[in-house]
DNA sequence: CGGTCTCTTGAGCAGAGTCAATGAACGTGG
DNA sequence: CCACGTTCATTGACTCTGCTCAAGAGACCG
């Protein structure tokens, strides 16, 4: 175990986003224990069907959560950022559902599910704002179902980089509509349930109608109305004015 | 207010299957104020942007929950069977993200979300069987991701069709191998991202393919292996084990 | 008895997938 | 410093799954 209050501080910061934290909440997340790892990009943080016995703060890099079909087929069902916790579900589930990779190096705080739990459920303040952050969460993924289900490639692409800038945006990451998408097309697929060359075609589409920019994995959004307009992109269901 | 000790019974029941309840818990939820209402099929229990000041127990009947694409094409992103909560991200978050609509008719119990919250944070045997149902319904959700995003039309409705086979079995609603799916084709396609006219036809398939029996919108699982073999359908994720 | 809803089926189309080849970028070991 | 292997991105040619449009048949209801 690493003293890191950096770490518990951005836990801090994150949970106060969701909900107002009085001190005594702030002290009972600063005495979590925690332990800090660095993790490589593609290595798994969480296997599907494991037990966890720790619950996963992202202090720094992108990880995402995928799902796999019998017949080997990926889906991506969501993608987390700095500062996310990675996996409330497991704080009350047995196994986990799906694995937990990531998409490039970064660093981690695990913490004893045991002190999360009582924190969760024996501080109303803290366990409001880890109410609030696994249900925005399953709000997340059911516009990904909307997204899949029922918009077109290019809607869907589209939805996927509004999505990603407002997220990176509240979370005080990126600033303005320049950002890195720190996924290759094949993973940017697998979010959107096309292929890989599918998502080239129609990244490049998009490129044309001068709605993004592209350098490498850098997005550059040109024509954000038009982008939102095209993926119908509506930001309500990311709930972020929730401790207003 | 009415008064109704069956409904509050089954609200124990369904609780009691997530986590084990003390008599302390059961009787506090025995005391919660329960406004009973019938719903008319289609009617609309809740509306996406709405702020919610109840929240729903599906004490009869079918619901499920919607969101649309700006262009108006429909997305059915769960279903609701008896015994379910079918709202409780409104306990915490401000505005609804999606519509919630009677599939057939039935009724309903509505609680005053101040109540149902403050047994969330007050009590941690209640609190830790609504986490419970919390994060299975979002790995519900998780799921249909991956149906609708990975898997072809006939994996696709034979998964939907598995997935409430066991639910209902696990509800005790269902015996065996026969049960009334109360969705029409154009509801089926709204599931599972595709049309009504493929829905039928991919419906003829999974029947000639002895994988079902249908008659009107009663089904038969006919060949439960092969049909959860071309589904790639494994119950792990429902997590049905948890009170165990 | 007419109207509406749902199911069914046919014909033709198109959006996205498959297969395959090439090129660029990058890291590594000799 | 260079040759090589690997990973990604890109593009072309062709295929096919699922969509669109359309029409007819039952079932149910007022």
């Amino acid at each position: 175990m690493i003293e890191s209050t950096a770490i518990h501080q951005n836990m801090i910061a994150k949970l106060a986003t969701r909900s107002a934290l009085d001190s005594e909440d702030r002290a009972a997340i600063e005495a979590l224990p925690v332990y800090v790892r660095d993790v490589r990009a593609s290595s798994y943080l969480i296997e599907e069907g494991q037990q966890a016995t720790r619950c996963v703060f992202l202090n720094e890099g992108f990880v995402y959560r995928q799902k796999l079909t019998t017949h080997g087929a990926r889906q991506i069902v969501s993608v987390q950022i700095p500062g996310d916790f990675v996996d409330l579900q497991n704080l009350f589930l047995k196994r986990s559902d799906h694995s937990i990779q990531a998409l490039t190096g970064g660093t981690i705080a695990e913490i004893p599910v045991d002190a999360m739990r009582a924190l969760a459920l024996g501080r109303p303040g803290v366990g409001r704002a880890m109410w609030i952050d696994a249900l925005v969460d399953a709000s997340l993924a059911r516009e990904w179902v909307l997204n899949v289900g029922r918009r077109d490639a290019r809607g869907r692409v589209a939805h996927l980089i509004c999505e990603f800038s407002v997220r990176l945006q509240a979370a005080g990451i990126a600033e303005g509509v320049n950002y890195a998408l720190p996924m290759t097309q094949e993973q940017i697929g697998d979010a959107t349930g096309l292929t890989a060359v599918h998502v080239n075609r129609t990244l490049r589409t998009l490129t044309e109608g001068g709605m993004i920019g592209r350098n490498g994995q850098q997005i550059t959004i040109r024509d954000e109305k038009a982008l939102r307009t095209l993926a119908g992109f509506s930001a309500g269901y990311l709930h972020l004015d929730q401790a207003a």
